[in-house]
RNA sequence: GGCGGGGUAGCUCAGUUGGUUAGAGUACCGGAUUCAUAAUCCGGCUGUCACGGGUUCGAGUCCCGUCCCCGCUACCA
C-alpha cells in the first residue's frame, strides 16, 4: 500500500467560550478519521488552535479586567484539558495569536496585495468616542426601529425578528461606555473575491471537494451573482494583528483564523524536523478540513481564493457536518441539554459519547441528534451487551492456557470479519461512520452466536475438554480482536485495554487480518461499564443550573421581586427542592425582569376582555392567525396574532382572551391591526409554548382589567 | 415565497444500476441458556414503502402531480 500524507484540520474553536457536546461533534468526527487514518498507516498529522481575535475577546477582557492574551492563554488551556478529556489527540494544538500566525498573515497579505485583489475605499459605521473603537453590529444597542422593543441589538431585533441596519437603531448605545455612538467614517480594506469567480466556480462544482450538497448550494446562492467584496479590516481598537502597510488597522479575525491553520502546522514542523512548504505546497500532501455548516463560505469561497493567491495548497476535501441537537431540540440552557465538555466528562464515560456521534455520522449534512434514550440503549447494547461481552464470557476460560498455538477451525468466522475489513476502511474512508457501526455490531452479533453455539462452558466441566474450550476462546477472542481493531479510531482506550487484554498493542488496521494465537492473557478486568441513567440526568441538572443561575442573578437587581425572592439561589438544585408545584426558575431566567414601571405607565395600556368570534388562517402568512375581537355590542378589532403555531382558529371562536385595545393599529402586508391579545411564554423552539390569558368565567367582553 | 433534502415496522434507520416473499437494530411476546456487567442465543409479531396518477413484463426504487416534515434563504409582524 502506498502511505499518502494527509493534513487535517478542524475548524478552530473561538477562545470566547468553552467546549460543549455541539463542538464535539466536529472534533470527534475528526479525531476519528484521523486515527483511522494514522492506524491505516498513512502518515497523518492533524492541527488545530485557538482562534482567538476579535471585538468579542476584547469586550470579554475588558469586562473580566485583564488583557487579551491573558484572557486566551487560560482559554486555550481550557480547551486543551477538555480535548484530551474526550481522547482527541492533535499532532499539535495552537493560537492564532503566535508569531507564526503573524507572518503567515503578512505572508498572505503582500501576495494577495500583488495578485491585484486587494481594493479600499471609506465605510461609515458607528463609533464609541469614549472608548475610541468602531463598533460592529452586536455591540450597539438600541430600541428596535420596527417595534420600539428596548436593548436589541444592531442587527436584528429578537423581539420582533425585524433586520435592520445598527444606524437605524433609536437611542443608541455602546454595550461598552453606553454613550451614544457616533457615525465616521474610516477605511477598509477588501478582497475583490469577484475577480476569482472563474476560479471559485471551477474549484467549488469540480473534482470532489465538496458534498453536492454543499456545491449545489454554493451554486444557486452566491455563484449566480457577482460576489461581494470581502471586508478583511477592521480599524483601531481591534484585538488581533495590525496590517503593516494600513497602521491603525487590524485584520479582520476570519482573515486570520483559517491561516491558523497553516501556522499551526508551521509549530508542529519545528518540532518535528519538518519543512512547512512539505506540507502546504506540496501537491502530494491532501488537505482535509472538518467544520460545520455555519462557516462553510469561509471555507469555501475565501479560504481558496487566499490559499490560491499566496501559492498553497488547494483543500482536497471541506467536510462539512450539521449542527447538534439534544432530544431532537436546539441545545437549550434552560432545558440544561446545553451540556459543556467538563460537565460531561464529571458524569459520563467521553468514549460513549465518541460512540454514539460515530453511530450517527454520515458524509451527508444533516444535523446529528443527541436522543439521551437512544444513547443509552446503544452504549447498553452495542458496547456493553455485543462487542465487551465477547471478551467478558471467555477470557476467564484461558486465563491460565493463553490462546491457542494454533488458529483453530471456525466455519469461517475470522475470514469473513476480516474481509469486512476493507468496506469498513472504505466507510472510515468517506466519514460514514454510521455505516461502519452497523457493520461491526452485526458482525459481533455473529461473533456472539458463535460462542452460544460453541457452549464453552459446557465443556469446561471435563477437563478432557480442556484444548476445545482454549479453542473456542480463542476464536472469540481473536473476533474480539479484530472488531476492536475496526472500533479503534472511535473507542481507542477499549483499543489499548484490548491490547492489554490480549498481550499484544493494537497499533495497525493490519492486525485484524492475521489472527493472534500462543498468547498469554492477562486477568480480566470490565472494559467498559453500562450507562447509569441517573448520572445522565445529574449531567442535564447540573448544565441546567450553570447556566440558568447567571441571568437570574442578573435579572433581579431589585430583591423584593416576589418570585426571586422565594428563589434561594440554586434552588434548582438537583431537583432536590421540589416544592409542591416545583416551578423552576428557567422561565424567569430566560426573560429577565423588566425595568420597574409606575401605575401610571400601567394605566395607559387599555386591557379588556374579548371575546374571539371570528378566527382564520392567514395562509402566506407563517405565524399569524387573523382574529376578529368582540369587545361587546358592536364594537369589534381585526388583530393578526402570531399564534398559528399553537393554536387552531376552530378551537379559538367563542373563547374570552385578554387583549390590548387601545394599540396604536399597525398596517401589515395582511391589513390592519388594531391591538393585540396577551399570551405568556417565548414561543419555545418550536412554537408551541403559548399560552393565552383567559379571565375566570363570568368575565364579560369589554370589561377592563385593573 | 425560492432552493435543497426527506416521508419504509411502535421507535431509529438500511434498502446498491428497477427483478423472487421489503430488511436490520430496538421495543414487545414466547422459548433456550446461565460463560458473561439483568449480558447471549432461537422463534414469533408488527408494513396501504406519505398520497394519486404514469412508464414497464415487473416500481420502495424511474417520471408527473398533491400533501406533510426538516435545512438554508427571503418577506412579514
Amino acid at each position: 500500500m502506498t502511505q499518502r500524507r494527509i493534513l487535517v484540520t478542524a475548524a478552530l474553536p473561538y477562545a470566547n467560550g468553552h467546549i460543549h457536546i455541539g463542538h464535539l461533534v466536529e472534533y470527534i468526527q475528526t479525531d476519528i478519521w484521523v486515527r483511522y487514518q494514522k492506524l491505516a498507516g498513512n502518515r497523518c498529522v492533524f492541527v488545530c488552535a485557538d482562534d482567538t481575535h476579535g471585538t468579542a475577546i476584547m469586550l470579554r477582557a475588558r469586562q473580566e479586567k485583564r488583557s487579551e492574551t491573558a484572557l486566551i492563554a487560560d482559554m486555550r488551556q481550557a480547551h486543551v484539558d477538555d480535548f484530551a478529556g474526550f481522547g482527541i489527540e492533535f499532532d499539535n494544538y495552537g493560537s492564532t495569536h503566535c508569531d507564526e500566525n503573524r507572518a503567515l498573515c503578512g505572508e498572505f497579505w503582500g501576495a494577495i496585495r500583488k495578485a491585484g485583489l486587494v481594493s479600499e475605499r471609506e465605510v461609515e459605521q458607528l463609533y464609541d468616542p469614549v472608548e475610541k473603537t468602531f463598533l460592529a453590529d452586536r455591540f450597539v444597542k438600541g430600541k428596535c426601529p420596527k417595534c420600539g422593543t428596548p436593548d436589541q441589538y444592531g442587527d436584528n431585533c429578537e423581539k420582533c425578528f425585524s433586520t435592520y441596519n445598527a444606524t437605524d437603531l433609536i437611542d443608541p448605545y455602546s454595550v461598552f461606555s453606553g454613550t451614544k455612538p457616533e457615525l465616521r467614517p474610516a477605511m477598509h480594506w477588501f478582497i475583490r473575491t469577484e475577480d476569482e469567480h472563474a476560479f471559485i466556480e471551477q474549484w467549488t462544482q469540480t473534482g470532489d471537494h465538496l458534498h453536492s450538497d454543499v456545491a449545489n448550494w454554493l451554486a444557486s446562492a452566491f455563484l449566480v451573482d457577482e460576489l461581494h467584496d470581502w471586508d478583511v479590516s477592521r480599524p483601531a481598537k481591534y484585538f488581533g494583528f495590525e496590517i503593516p502597510d494600513a497602521p491603525g488597522n487590524y485584520w479582520y479575525v476570519w482573515f486570520d483564523a483559517p491561516i491558523g491553520y497553516i501556522a499551526s502546522t508551521h509549530q508542529w514542523c519545528k518540532a518535528n524536523n519538518e519543512q512547512l512548504a512539505d506540507w502546504w505546497q506540496n501537491p502530494d500532501v491532501e488537505i482535509h478540513h472538518f467544520i460545520g455548516k455555519d462557516i462553510t463560505r469561509f471555507h469555501t469561497l475565501f479560504w481558496p481564493v487566499m490559499l490560491k493567491a499566496a501559492g498553497y495548497t488547494l483543500p482536497t476535501k471541506v467536510h462539512i457536518h450539521g449542527f447538534l441537537t439534544v432530544d431532537g431540540e436546539k441545545m437549550s440552557k434552560s432545558k440544561g441539554t446545553f451540556v459543556r465538555a467538563s460537565t460531561y466528562l464529571k458524569h459520563l464515560d467521553p468514549q460513549w459519547l465518541r460512540y454514539y456521534y460515530a453511530t450517527k455520522l454520515t458524509p451527508k449534512l444533516d444535523n446529528l441528534d443527541l436522543n439521551l434514550d437512544e444513547f443509552a440503549e446503544k452504549i447498553d447494547g452495542d458496547l456493553v451487551g455485543k462487542i465487551v461481552n465477547l471478551a467478558s464470557r471467555t477470557a476467564r476460560f484461558v486465563e491460565q492456557s493463553g490462546l491457542s498455538a494454533k488458529y483453530p477451525e471456525d466455519g469461517g468466522l475470522f475470514a469473513d470479519t476480516a474481509a469486512a475489513g476493507r468496506e469498513l476502511a472504505d466507510a472510515y474512508q468517506v466519514c460514514d461512520f454510521n455505516r461502519a457501526m452497523r457493520t461491526i455490531m452485526l458482525l459481533g452479533d455473529r461473533a456472539n452466536k458463535f460462542v452460544a453455539d460453541a457452549e464453552p462452558w459446557k465443556l469446561n466441566k471435563d477437563p478432557a475438554n480442556a484444548g476445545r474450550v482454549q479453542d473456542i476462546c480463542t476464536v472469540a477472542l481473536n473476533v474480539f480482536r479484530q472488531l476492536v481493531t475496526y472500533l479503534a479510531p472511535v473507542l481507542p482506550k477499549l483499543a489499548a485495554e484490548a491490547g492489554a487484554l490480549l498481550n499484544d498493542p493494537i497499533t495497525s488496521w493490519e492486525q485484524s487480518q492475521q489472527p493472534l494465537v500462543g498468547t498469554k492473557i492477562a486477568k480480566f478486568e470490565h472494559l467498559m461499564n453500562r450507562v447509569d441513567r441517573k448520572r445522565i440526568t445529574a449531567m442535564i441538572e447540573e448544565s441546567r443550573e450553570d447556566l440558568a443561575a447567571k441571568p437570574t442573578t442578573q435579572a433581579a437587581p431589585t430583591a423584593e421581586t416576589p418570585v426571586a425572592g422565594t428563589l434561594p439561589a440554586g434552588a434548582a438544585e438537583a431537583g432536590a427542592a421540589p416544592s409542591q408545584w416545583s416551578d423552576g426558575p428557567e422561565a424567569l431566567a430566560a426573560e429577565p425582569l423588566a425595568a420597574v414601571c409606575t401605575i401610571d405607565d400601567f394605566t395607559k395600556v387599555d386591557l379588556r376582555v374579548a371575546r374571539i368570534v371570528a378566527a382564520e388562517h392567514v395562509p402566506e402568512a407563517k405565524k399569524l392567525l387573523r382574529l376578529t375581537l368582540s369587545l361587546g355590542g358592536e364594537e369589534k378589532r381585526n388583530v393578526f396574532a402570531g399564534i398559528k403555531s399553537a393554536y387552531k382558529p376552530e378551537e379559538l371562536v367563542g373563547r374570552l382572551i385578554i387583549c390590548v385595545a387601545n394599540l396604536q393599529p399597525r398596517q401589515m402586508k395582511f391589513g390592519l391591526s388594531e391591538g393585540m391579545v396577551t399570551a405568556a411564554g417565548g414561543g419555545g423552539p418550536d412554537g408551541k409554548e403559548i399560552f393565552l390569558l383567559s379571565p375566570d368565567s363570568g368575565a364579560k367582553p369589554g370589561q377592563r382589567v385593573h
